[in-house]
DNA sequence: CTGTAGTGACTGACCAGTCAGTAATATATG
DNA sequence: CATATATTACTGACTGGTCAGTCACTACAG
């Protein structure tokens, strides 16, 4: 066959009005976008390029044209989005007037709703899954957005300390102990059947931040 | 090359004594064990069968005489141990006598014993990672281990509400919240850089404990 | 010498990566 | 403005390597 179907006829719904043809400018991040669908979904070894080039409606041929193989991909998936998110919210924090338990409801909704609830929530269950096959990305992810995070409650914990609204505690495990849920809320949205199996993400993190600062503010 | 090395000598350090051939009885458990480890590390697609033999020490047709093939390897890798360190805990449980802080240490430190610190922590990730790959074992692992291990934590949370040591909350939401920290932790042994990078597990668990009792405590 | 545990070369399917070719657009020419 | 020519985006058949699964065979045990 020559064309897949027809050249000109019903462009269907497509995000720009498009011209099907020719946008070597989107191409891109139609890729990466599909790419971190599948990989999310199938693993990475297991996707298979002709899936994520036709996902972005073009031959495997063109993926090719935009990125240098597979790994490339994968890099590009990764290293996007996320880190535009973690800057908006070290401003935030930074500007923050209020009191330390306000400061840390804020970051828990903001998280939700700039990486929990969108697709970048994917790429959380993607390091998991694959940091050991690729230590440089992991190295990245977690100097680029881990590192950051945790700095950014490390800071809120210890401003509440500061400020005595907290009570000491270990800091540090503290911090992971406030992230643990949402990477686990993350993670659940692409793996079935690991928690809030029901639970509105919502209701889900509220009771966390109920129980959080209660067992954080001196008694 | 007929055998590996040689067939008498040396027969290295392996936990039976080990007559190195003909050991029909041993085999599934070991297969199983070499399987769990290469797939939590490179990940299911990316193992290959051969290395799986390999690291068991046997050869790979050797592999197809106890396991019909990949997927059933799998499972068998999924539905092990993890049942039998449940029944204990759930034993435990109802014979405890004591207030409900001390009986939900004796949960997290029985976990971490039992599971979180064990080669077996490393099926949270495999179950993460596989899950969307794997429906039914999916569906399995949450009804035999989720399902169950959930309801002790449940059980636990709502024991300490009956008898007013704990103040009423959403208890559905606060059991995930007790387990959220467990699983990041046994990801964490398995996907480098995801959270207690340099803190020490127990250390970590003392923290979580006593952030969660004071949060949910009557005040 | 019979049964059983174990072997490893083989095969067929699958897929990352290539490249000669096609078709859409841009530019030059009469 | 029509037509020729150059340029660029895109295509998909092909290849080479990899790996799950098979099977004719070996060798050990009783």
């Amino acid at each position: 066959m020559r064309h897949p179907a027809s050249p000109p006829p019903a462009t269907s719904l497509s995000p720009t009005p498009d011209l099907r043809r020719r946008r070597k400018d989107a191409r891109p991040a139609e890729l990466a976008a599909a790419a971190l669908r599948l990989f999310v979904d199938k693993g990475y070894t297991a996707t298979r390029l002709d899936d994520v080039a036709a996902a972005a409606g073009v031959s495997k041929g063109t993926l090719y044209l935009y990125y240098p193989g597979k790994e490339a991909l994968f890099r590009a998936v990764i290293e996007e989005g996320m880190v535009a998110a973690l800057s908006l919210a070290e401003h935030e924090v930074a500007a923050f007037r209020g009191s330390t338990a306000d400061l840390l409801h804020a970051l828990l909704i903001g998280w939700w709703e700039r990486i929990g609830g969108t697709p970048l929530a994917g790429v959380t269950k993607l390091i998991i899954s694959e940091s050991r096959n690729f230590p440089e990305v992991a190295q990245y992810y977690r100097e680029q957005v881990l590192d950051r995070g945790r700095a950014l409650v490390r800071a809120t914990i210890a401003r509440g300390i500061a400020e005595g609204e907290f009570r000491p505690l270990d800091v540090d495990a503290a911090v992971d102990i406030v992230i643990a849920p949402l990477l686990l809320l993350a993670v659940s949205r692409f793996s079935l059947p690991l928690a809030t199996g029901s639970i509105a993400p919502e209701a889900y993190l509220e009771t966390h931040f109920e129980l959080l600062v209660n067992g954080l503010k001196r008694s």
